[in-house]
DNA sequence: CTAACGTTTGTCCAATCGGTCAAAAATTTG
DNA sequence: CAAATTTTTGACCGATTGGACAAACGTTAG
């Protein structure tokens, strides 16, 4: 039986010039969206012949599939490892944590995502309707347990995690303007400890003043 | 003095029809991108020729910097409107709310800025690190005297006015994603009210457990 | 060496792109 | 009405797009 899913065999060659296109790919797509990038910019940047690549993806749109099923993976492992061991808040913490280092550290695919979510999901529909809403529904429960134990504050678990989402990934999406604004200086290569800081005290405490 | 600022004078004709075009574009833009959109998607879209289009707007480029223009003012409306006189966190509250219902009825232009931003602002850097910047700074003066008057917690007010604007804007530019994951009974249309309950309670009083 | 196989490229193609242009149609003006 | 002006359109253009293809090239096993 063929489900069409599997790896097919690739020699080493295949292999190594896969990875190079894909990795081009990503820097393409990532700053141009799929219909605003050329192959002739993958291929160039990848440093071969159009035809060439051809050789590897018959496609353009096989590229991207590929370079998306390969993401979510990545992409939802800090959200897997939430788990119901350990202190909540410390989970939390150090979830938002990671997720803020992703977007530090692999802003392209940050921005991959970003871009295919804007412009409706069209390619990955079903696995938001499918895998994502399993886990994260499967992690709001967790979350809830928290909640109805006491150990913080009762709220909507869903929301919580979009607006965790939202606020690390920014640093990824919004890199540019967050730049611009900050300036030379808050700018720097400091904004995501300034950042970390920040998003600690939110989810933590709010801004309500103390005492 | 010409400064090529200034709008031409237009028949009645001429502001209805770019009116129709502008909006037809937002439509376009907002969900293809600039590169992802073609002239002829924009003029059937406007219920026009591509000829008459180009009659009324003569580049593409020229559609959508006007675009841009337009929306930069309305976009940022709410945070001038952002004042010293009133309760902190009153005047916080109200922007979060603002802000979060620009997201629901604006999504288009939301998702206009956010495929802007995201592929490097090529049109509008000199915005972002001028008026932008400027306004921001000067709302960020205002936070930190709150901060120092203890009226509210005491963190960067940059990184807070970003969580503002991610958290927010989430619900536009991602609207896609938050639908699929809450499913059709909480991702109905009373998602905007939970969304408006989860943010006051995260920016007001964070997730530490009460008592 | 040589045959087989995997890799690379130059050339080409149909479709689509942004944009032009002259002429027709509609509207306004006198 | 008729002339002048504005609006609309069909036909067209060069450039770029995603992709096909056969021929050339390189590598390796016998």
């Amino acid at each position: 039986m063929n489900t069409g899913t599997e790896a097919p065999r690739r020699t080493r060659i295949q292999q190594e010039k896969r990875e190079l296109i894909l990795e081009a790919a990503l820097e393409v797509f990532s700053t141009h969206g799929f219909r605003g990038s050329t192959i002739d910019q993958i291929a160039e940047a990848a440093g071969m012949s159009k035809p060439n690549l051809l050789y590897y993806f018959r496609r353009k749109e096989d590229i991207h599939e590929t370079l998306m099923q390969r993401l979510l993976d990545t992409w939802l492992a800090p959200l897997r490892e939430l788990d119901d061991i350990g202190d909540p808040m410390t989970e939390l913490r150090s979830y938002i944590r990671r997720k803020l280092e992703m977007a530090r550290d692999f802003p392209r695919e940050s921005r991959l995502f970003a871009n295919e979510i804007l412009q409706g999901a069209p390619r990955i529909m079903p696995l938001l309707a499918g895998e994502l809403k399993t886990l994260v529904d499967e992690k709001a429960a967790v979350i809830k347990g928290w909640m109805r134990a006491g150990k913080i504050a009762k709220t909507d678990p869903w929301h919580l995690i979009f607006s965790i989402w939202a606020t690390t990934q920014h640093y990824a999406d919004f890199d540019v303007q967050v730049r611009a604004v900050l300036g030379p200086n808050r700018g720097g290569d400091g904004r995501f400890e300034d950042a970390a800081r920040f998003l600690e005290q939110l989810f933590l405490e709010g801004l309500k003043p103390k005492g």
